[in-house]
DNA sequence: AAATAATTTGCGAATTATTTGCAAATCTTT
DNA sequence: AAAGATTTGCAAATAATTCGCAAATTATTT
């Protein structure tokens, strides 16, 4: 059973202000640690969040250490995510489209899971901007 | 400038006969051990082939350690990848294939960036092995 | 609302992955 | 094959993450 703790209101609200954005577990620490929170509370319940599925663990090339993005369960569950690489807004592909990509794929042999995978390219918003 | 000593050889030679695959540091090392190469090279190398964008650092959830994957640029280039969560290999669709999905997307008012983007799921192989 | 049980916290210490310093070895160029 | 440049291997240093445990919090029961 889990219990709603202090600590992890603190961080669960800090990972939903920032949606689209990756951090480390440091990066998480100092923007937290006004608050009280101790750098243990964060690291487990950065681990139990990855763990249960919302918080995605993410490399990044040349630092040592990992990076942790949030992912909206209710609003991600089961949809393909498109992520612009200019403006980092998410959406999500309509049912119809997806399935239509799943097929595509199943002919190449490959299940598609929508949950892991993130599209990355540019929006109409930022295509049109340039 | 560089040098091409052993232990870059047998490193590189490693990865591309494991193209698909992803490998932390330490089971590189277990492999390649036996050649005599050293832990340090191991890492420095695999570090110098992150930057030169031929090797790619994937996070695994769970995990405290890092992994890597080989990337030919020459054959990924353009290419829009699926990489098996079961197993790691990784492939790539056909241009056929990638162009409806562009189409599919562009219709979503959105961009695919092929070379930016990994598609996550299962591949037959693993499908069929259960 | 007290008492009890269950879980989590914070601290510091322990681990573990990765990096580094340096002398010796290897590679390249002359 | 000598000189100069870079890399290696080792062991020690560093830094990210986990762990043990007593005290604090949260939930449940009385």
């Amino acid at each position: 059973m889990e219990y709603k703790t202090k600590q992890r209101v603190i961080l669960l609200d800090f990972f939903c202000k920032n949606e689209d954005v990756s951090f480390s577990a440091e990066q998480i620490y100092e923007n937290l640690k006004s608050t009280g929170i101790s750098q243990s509370a964060v690291y487990r319940n950065i681990r139990a969040l990855e763990e249960s599925g919302k918080v995605r663990k993410i490399a990044k090339a040349g630092s040592r250490e990992a990076f942790y993005q949030y992912v909206d369960l209710d609003d991600c569950k089961g949809h393909l995510h498109m992520s612009c690489k200019k403006c980092g807004k998410t959406t999500h592909l309509e049912d119809k489209e997806a399935e239509i990509l799943s097929k595509i794929f199943s002919k190449s042999n490959f299940e598609i899971d929508n949950d892991s995978t993130v599209i990355y390219g540019t929006c109409k918003d930022c295509e049109n901007k340039k």
